[in-house]
Parts: structure tokens; C-alpha cells; sequence
DNA sequence: TGTTAGCACTCAACACAGAAGAGTGCTAAC
DNA sequence: GTTAGCACTCTTCTGTGTTGAGTGCTAACA
């Protein structure tokens, strides 16, 4: 059976209005709405063959036609007219770049809240991962008697502080040399790059005693080591309730429930593609799109996710994701999640990711 | 009506039972299952005096009664049986203390994640402010050229880190001079104590460029001023959508909608208490228990609220809810959260916790 | 005077049946 | 290849009893 012009317009009519209405679509719906020449009759024909070949789905026998993931992937990569975001929504995004600095936690932060209100959907935040990035400077700060707080600033301005506890108390002015020798041994190398004996070789240069030495070199190892159980920022979670197709409530709990599965979001969202997956639910390399059952997870089974990922040192840290039902505006998506990636180049291009001053570059232009 | 001994107990005997079946209880059952020596009609002719008295309600002619509001503060302050939290529960919250050195911050979203967990409602904690806690030191840390982080430490060991732009680049050494003379100047005071007076006053006291130091300075007391938009936690909101109260799912999006709004939150949560709430919703001075009607928010009229405040210095600085359904196990949750009052008391106690080294002490006893 | 048995009444919940309506698939004609 | 027509299917809606839980009232009883 081949796929014509003709089948292929029937389903990109079925599927924009299916958009619309969630409602499933019939043949004499498509014949009065998408004028195209032709009778019901005919369409009705199309349609079983558009069924044949599993882009579209009846519920049940006397019902209209609903498109199949197999279906929304054809729309998304091939029938779907792009058309530029609004100027309104271009300028919320591009507000966010008005607050010249900004650490990349918040930044992130800020990009999923005005996803999450712009497309209303659910916006998830994979924070940076700390393990990937290289170590632009560590300062020991003094908290009490029995601890000081490690921070370490990374080259994508990511900050994160740990508590390290402490032997004996330390001076202001030893926290000081100290953080000095850790900052000459450690900045420019990634977390994951600092070994026990790195740690080991430090240990000479030191002016404090040698256990009280040890432990803290081995907390501080043991900090950076656990320090990176990622973080994930969830913007709009309640918007997902308002499409009729989460009215059923085990549903809209299942959703709910996954949305605070950190574990699962993680292994769904970061997660390396399955190999069967590449070539379905990548696109322009850029974005990853997942609809309905192309989901491993059964909660999602009537979701889609797209999912732009961002980079650092040409490693990726971190993604932002759109969450909506599989009926879901996928252009509407795809432009805003587009015009982030143009927006902020240093951030999503692998390539254009090695200069100092990092994402902040992406700004100005 | 007098408000005799019986009609407690019957008082007692319906809440009981609708707190286990969430379902409108009738004069037989209570007859049956809570043998008091009197027939249902005459549990009838005392319900319906309690509907009189506004205890309890009817949903419609023939079904039984449910509580009101009114019903279930009575039972949550006269009526309910206290009974000692579970041991595994006692050892899951105690398991929080064993992190030993932990920042106020993580530790306050372990506690909200083991109350939800524990409860199986849903915990919101909002997180310290920092405005009215003491600063114990001040740090600034490089991040490029064009601007350094400021950390700020207070005595409660809450962490805090903002980006400042720099005018000109400034070295590690006179960051570390800068940290310093900030540092002598500005430790012991509260945030909203530091003014822009004072903050002239260190001007003399710098080595660095004169209006440099201006615009740092200046910039560092708007960081402080506008950096406390208080933060929110919240676990477990996917837990309220198990209870039967909520499978409308209009009900359930109020609620989750309600979770994301973080004002609103905050207002009802941190919210000092309208002075007609003193006498009603006050409890031991400790919890504060807001039962549905006696919410002002429309979306929380379904729902209770238990809230403990956190204290430092005297003064409260945030604090730790579990929002539930009205049917919600009032025992059990107050038990929890006794539970941590008693356990933590230099965090929970206005009177105990002036001493340095704060809530430390109160994880050892 | 308080308690209870009995009874009529109310009302939500359920099940069933019929009607309406949307949509299909098939066939025959164009 | 296209279309009109028609029988058929299946959901949805509406109306109608029926059931059962529960009440309120009354009259009798201790």
C-alpha cells in the first residue's frame, strides 16, 4: 500500500484536529472541515488505510479515528508547519536573559517556570551535573567549631556548598591557605577527575597536622564523590490536570506520581537513548522527542516528552524537558525548546561550548 | 442543649468511623460497632441535637452524618486518643540525626520528605529565611571577570550564594581582604540590620578603587535585601490524590494548583494568624492546626493543615506543614510532628535557642 | 422523663431499556 | 477511482423503576 499525498493530508487533517478537539475524528468532520475535493466516502476508504498501516486508531467501532504514536511521529517529523513563536513568547524567554548574572542553577530554573507557563505543560529541569564539570575554584568557609562549608564554583558558574565536618577547629587563616593548595592542585579538573591519591599527593604541601589532614581530605573527596545526586526541577506539574485526557483520576495520579520519582525522571529524561531509539526519537540532533508508547515507561504511555539537552565542555550536564499528552502542540513545544537552543548556543552546542565565560556569551546575541 | 457526656462519645463514635471509611455514617453503624447500651433511635434523636450544635452534617436527607469542621476541631482538641508514635516511625525520623553535620537547608527537606513519606499526606516546609537570621560569616569567591559569589553563612547554618556583578576584575587576594573587612563589620547582625549607612561607613576601611567599591558595595546590600524570596518544599503532593475526597478531578487540580503557588503558600503557611484564629486554631503553642472551613483559602476548605514553626533566635524563621484531607489521621501527624518538636527542641523552642551551635545540640539527646 | 420500636418518607445509587446520533464498512452505481 | 446509500455497530443520553440506607416522627414503655 502506498502512502499518497492524499493519505498523507487526511492524517495531518485528522491529527490537527484531534489537537484541538480530543475528541476522535470522522470521516464527514474531515469532508466539511479540510475541503480537499473529495467525499467521505473516500476519506473513509483513506482512512481504513491510514489504519492498515497503524498511524491511526479507532477506539471503538463506531467511533472516529485518533492518531497513533506511529502517527504523531510522521506528523512531527514530516507534516508539522512550523511557524516562528509569537513575538510575545519570544520576549518572555528573552527576559530571562535581562538578569545579566545569574548562576546557571537559577537561570535553569527560570527557563522551566516560562516553559511551563508559556506551552502549559509540565516543564522538567535536569539540574547541572556537578561530576562533569571542571572545578573553577574551591573555598573552604568556616561554619563552626566542628565544620566548614566546601564550595566549589564550576566553569558553567554552577555553585554547589556541602558541610564537611572537622576533627579540630581550624582558623579563618588556615581555611585560607588551605582552600589556596586545593585550588593549585584541583581547578580546571573535572570532579570525576579527582582520585584518592591526587588527594594523597596534596597532603605534603599542607601546614596542619597530618590526620586532622587526612580526614578532611578524604571528607572532601568523599563530598565531591556524593555530593552529585542530581537535582531536578519540576515548573507546572498542576497544568498537566487541565487536558481532558488526565480527567480520569488514575491517570492524572500516576502522572503526579511519576513527577516526584526523581529516580525515574532521571533515568527517563538524562537517560541514554536505547539503541532502537536513535533513529526514531532523535531529531536535528538537537531536540529528542518521545511520544506516547516510543515512552519505555508505562505512566508515560500517553505523554510526550521533547527534550532539549544542554552542554558544557562538549560533555552534556543536564536537560530541559517538555511533559504534555501525547495530543500534545508540538510546534508550539518545538519552537520555544528551538528558540532556547538558538538563543543560548554555548549552552546546547556541544561545539561552541569551550570558551571561558561559558553560556554568558549566548546572551548578548 | 447541654453537650453530655454521650454525646461526646457519639461525637466520637462518627468521627471514628469516618476518619477509617470516608464514608457518611449512619445511627445503625455507630449502634453496632460501638455498643454504648443505647438503641440507634436514640443515637439518632443525639444526632440530631449534634447537627444542631453544628458537629456534624448531612450531605443530603437519608445519608448519614459526616463531621463539620467544628466536629473535628472539638476531636482534635478534647476527644482524640493520643497515642505513642510507632517505634519505626520514631527510628525513620531519628534516622534524619544521623547525617551528623548537615546544613539547616538539606536537613529541612529530609524532614519534609520523611513526614510525607511517614503520614502519607503531603509536607511543605518552607525554608529559612535568611532575613531574620544572624549572619555568622561572609565570603566572597571568584567566579570571572565579571562578577564573584557572595556566600553568606548564619548561625543557623543556612548557606546562601549570589551572584554580584563586578565593575572591574578584583584578585583572589583582595576578594579575600574584602571578605575580611565585611566579615568584621557585618557578622552578628541580621540581614534587614545591615543599611546602606553602615555600609558606607566600611567605605574608609577598603584598599580598592573608590567607586569600585561603591557599586560592590551597593550591590551586596541589594543582594542581601532581595535575596530571600523565601523557598518552598514540598513532598508527597501526589499523595492527596489517593484519598477518595479527591478523585473529582477538579478538587485534585484546585489542590495541586494550590501546591505551586507558592505566595499563596506562603501567606497560608508562614502567615501570622488573623487574631480571631488566636483562640480556635492555636494548639500547646506549638502546632498550629487549621481544619478545613478554618482555612481562608477557597482550595484548602476540603483540607487540614498542621504546622509547626522553626525557631532561631527567638524568632521564627520558617516552618514544616503536612496538608491532608479534613478526614485526614490527626493523631498520627501530630505525633510526627511532636515528635520532631520534642526532638529538636533548640530549632522548635522560641526559649532554647539562643545559644551558638543551634540545633546541633538537640540531635544528641 | 428518657428510651425504644415501628413506620412512613426521602433520596442517592444502581440497573435496565429505549432512543438518538455519530460513524463505519460494504455494495452498487457512476 | 469515486461516491451515494444503507445496514450495522456502539456509545451516550434519558427516563424509569427498584433497592437500600438512613432519617424523623409518633406512640408506647420503663
Amino acid at each position: 500500500m502506498d502512502m499518497s499525498e492524499r493519505k498523507l493530508q487526511i492524517l495531518q487533517a485528522i491529527i490537527m484536529n484531534y489537537l484541538e478537539t480530543a475528541e476522535p475524528v470522522g470521516s464527514r468532520t474531515i469532508s466539511r472541515r479540510f475541503p480537499m475535493g473529495i467525499s467521505s466516502a473516500t476519506i473513509r476508504n483513506e482512512m481504513s488505510d491510514l489504519e492498515e498501516l497503524g498511524l491511526i486508531e479507532q477506539p471503538h467501532t463506531s467511533a472516529g479515528r485518533i492518531p497513533s504514536s506511529k502517527g504523531y511521529r510522521l506528523y512531527v517529523d514530516h507534516l508539522m508547519e512550523r511557524d516562528q513563536m509569537s513575538q510575545a513568547q519570544a520576549n518572555a524567554l528573552r527576559g530571562i536573559l535581562r538578569e545579566k548574572t545569574m548562576q546557571l542553577d537559577s537561570m535553569l530554573r527560570e527557563i522551566g517556570n516560562l516553559l511551563a507557563a508559556l506551552t502549559k505543560y509540565t516543564a522538567i529541569v535536569t539540574m547541572p551535573q556537578l561530576k562533569k564539570a571542571k572545578l573553577k575554584h574551591i573555598q573552604l568557609i568556616p561554619l563552626d567549631q566542628k565544620s566548614v562549608i566546601l564550595v566549589l564554583v564550576t566553569d558553567g558558574n554552577i555553585v554547589r556548598n556541602h558541610v564537611i565536618p572537622l576533627k579540630q577547629p581550624l582558623s579563618g587563616e588556615e581555611l585560607y591557605r588551605l582552600s589556596d593548595v586545593l585550588n593549585r592542585h584541583l581547578s580546571g579538573l573535572t570532579v570525576s577527575e579527582i582520585t584518592l591519591p591526587l588527594i594523597q599527593k596534596m597532603k605534603g604541601e599542607m601546614y596542619i597536622g597530618h590526620d586532622m589532614m587526612e580526614s578532611l581530605l578524604n571528607a572532601i573527596h568523599d563530598t565531591m564523590r556524593y555530593a552529585d545526586d542530581v537535582d531536578i526541577f519540576t515548573s507546572g506539574a498542576a497544568n498537566i490536570l487541565n487536558f481532558p485526557e488526565f480527567s480520569n483520576i488514575a491517570r492524572a495520579r500516576a502522572i503526579m506520581e511519576f513527577f516526584q520519582q526523581k529516580d525515574q525522571m532521571l533515568h527517563v529524561l538524562g537517560g541514554d537513548s536505547a539503541p532502537e531509539e536513535e533513529n526514531t526519537a532523535a531529531r536535528d540532533g538537537k531536540l529528542r522527542i518521545r511520544i506516547g508508547s516510543e515512552n519505555q515507561i508505562e505512566q508515560l504511555r500517553d505523554c510526550s516528552i521533547i527534550t532539549a539537552t544542554y552542554h558544557y565542555n562538549s560533555q552534556s550536564i543536564g536537560s530541559i524537558s517538555v511533559v504534555g499528552p501525547m495530543r500534545m502542540d508540538y510546534d508550539k513545544v518545538i519552537s520555544a525548546l528551538e528558540y532556547l537552543i538558538h538563543d543560548f548556543p554555548d549552552l546546547f552546542d556541544p561545539e561552541s561550548s569551550q570558551e571561558e565565560d561559558g553560556y554568558e556569551k549566548g546572551r548578548e546575541g
